[in-house]
DNA sequence: GTATATGCTGTAAGCGCTTGCAGAGACGGC
DNA sequence: GCCGTCTCTGCAAGCGCTTACAGCATATAC
């Protein structure tokens, strides 16, 4: 309610002797505006330091401007690449982005989507299952919103930018098994329910069946995505001795959590252990030893994910599903030199 | 420009059979409103599945109930506690957070501050020297800013909140001469002109002061707050083989490039070289081996950081200053146990 | 019974901006 | 020299919401 906008429009046009009208088309090339006029209205927006209030211009025009990316969190340095690849997409194109972190706890309440709707041209939601009852909504009321690392439920034709978990996987446990003649592949699973975590796993017993080896349960255990449960696992296993060559990690922070656990109980990895990830998360390089891991393009999956968003916006169809492809980053903890 | 909005509180109050404004005064609780017709309105608005559209709210209200927050960068996992607490705080007071980072490369450019003055209520920013211009008009038109880890420039009365650098560099200093006999001990500075690594080194000095020890300009080098620069730095005092026992890293960043440099010139940590950083960033407990460091409570900064501004957007007034004091992270690659 | 307070609700005036429509010159072709 | 065209500009109607202000019951005080 405080004064906030000394300058207004009006200023703007009184001050250069035309109408708001024309105030407006210089400012935003709306319509051909004489050079002479122009020059005035420009000159005097410059003079008063005038800003458009985003607010009142959203309302005229109907389109806000604005993207929203919904994460469940900011607490892994897994985010770190996409967000930055998604800020400067959106910038790019002259959207503004808001970021909505999932608050922590509140894991229903579909209703509390803290952007959403009328609020964004558009949505952005890295945010597995959750909000799948808003999600539903948007959609069926045509709202453009493209889905990240995960696809829609079976019903829905959201479109999603989903990466090669399953051949990642595959890969880089065949890597395992020939060239380092690990046999005893240990395994620790993202969140149930997770379709990352799921197509993981599908990788790693392909990997398995592909080779002769037989898939022992005994050997898969609770990494959760997290440090903490991958490490208490593999403590646990460990304390058990349960015999095993290598770990097959979820994610990069269940890899870190293995390794501290090995690192704990005098194991060395990788002479004894070979340790392997998924992300390629900026940690996977502070790691020691350095963490050989699966690549899951998160600049590349930002970018995509941008563009399907502006083509539904533009009202354009979008490709339902774009796959992008993994690879594998060979680094130290498998074995390699 | 497409029909993004079926529903709009006109919808409502046509199917509750109330006016707009009753509706209006039962999704904010402006008003009392009898609770039979509230909870008529609340169950059409429920039915229709209606959402009031932000930008129509924010120019009648003359609020936009967005605070924004200026980061130059989100590349480096420093800012990931300081960002989670701003989110979780804004969450709390009832604000959307804008966060904008700076694009890459544009480094003056003053008049391209993504969010600001008219779009949001008030600004966090995190950004040295960056957009002064913008802040002296902002601060100028009253307009509500707090400034993060680092002070306003002098002849400007914008609240600040920062952390104790100078007497978290000193500390850590001394302890690696006290705690572990370093005398010969080296310092990677921060970029020139930067307030946190101008304080920090100051400590460093002071300590080494403190204890008789002379400055040597040589055991001085650029780490920039950087990975390779730093790594860069310490190689080029290998090869040349300088001597020294300890590094004091201006940031974490800088020290595991420290380390990193150390590692490939053979050189064991801590037992031949001791290295600490500064931040705690999340990435210190990933470094091998773990980071000794100082705590910079990012979350806390946060905190105390929207504070302030909702303050200043309340019409209050803010502390001028906040100093935040920081603790020693004791791990191991000071030489501790 | 009337007069006064009390509690809800409706009316309508904007918030600052965009944009369809129409008016006003300037220009050229007949 | 008149009219159709074309270019530029102004007028004014909203966009969807909030919020004084006024209005109408009903309750309370005589």
């Amino acid at each position: 309610m405080r004064p906030k906008t000394p300058v207004t429009i009006d200023d703007v046009a009184a001050a250069a002797g035309v109408s708001t009208a024309t105030v407006s088309r210089v400012l935003n090339r709306s319509l051909p505006v004489a050079e002479a006029t122009a020059a005035r209205v420009r000159a005097a927006a410059d003079q008063l330091g005038y800003v458009p209030q985003a607010a009142a211009r959203h309302l005229a025009q109907g389109a806000t401007n604005t993207l929203g990316l919904l994460l469940p969190g900011v607490s892994d340095d897994f985010f770190l690449p996409l967000v930055r690849s998604i800020t400067e997409c959106a910038a790019e194109a002259g959207y503004t982005l808001l970021i909505a972190i999932r608050p922590a706890g509140r894991d229903g309440q579909a209703h509390q989507l803290p952007l959403g709707k009328q609020n964004t041209d558009g949505l952005l939601i890295f945010d597995q299952s959750l909000y799948e009852g808003e999600l539903r909504r948007l959609h069926a009321m045509g709202f453009p919103v493209v889905l990240l690392y995960h696809s829609p439920p079976a019903d829905l034709s959201a479109p999603c930018v989903v990466i090669e978990n399953r051949e990642g996987m595959r890969a880089i446990t065949e890597h395992l098994i020939t060239r380092h003649g690990r046999r005893r592949i240990a395994f620790l699973r993202g969140p149930a329910g997770n379709e990352d975590a799921q197509q993981r796993e599908e990788g790693y017993r392909a990997a398995l069946a592909a080779h002769g080896i037989p898939f022992d349960p005994a050997l898969v255990g609770v990494g959760e995505f997290q440090e903490g449960p991958a490490q208490a696992t593999v403590a646990h296993w460990l304390a058990e001795s349960r015999s095993f060559d290598a770990v097959v990690a979820g994610d990069d922070g269940s890899a870190a959590g293995a390794l501290e656990a090995l690192r704990q109980a005098g194991r060395r990895v990788p002479h004894d252990v070979s340790v392997v990830g998924f992300d390629d998360a900026p940690r996977a390089r502070y790691l020691s030893p350095w963490l050989t891991t699966v690549r899951a393009p998160g600049d590349e999956v930002g970018r995509a994910a941008i563009r399907q968003l502006l083509r539904l916006i533009a009202g354009q169809p979008a490709e339902p599903r774009i796959v992008l492809p993994t690879d594998l980053v060979i680094r130290q903890s498998c074995g390699c030199p």
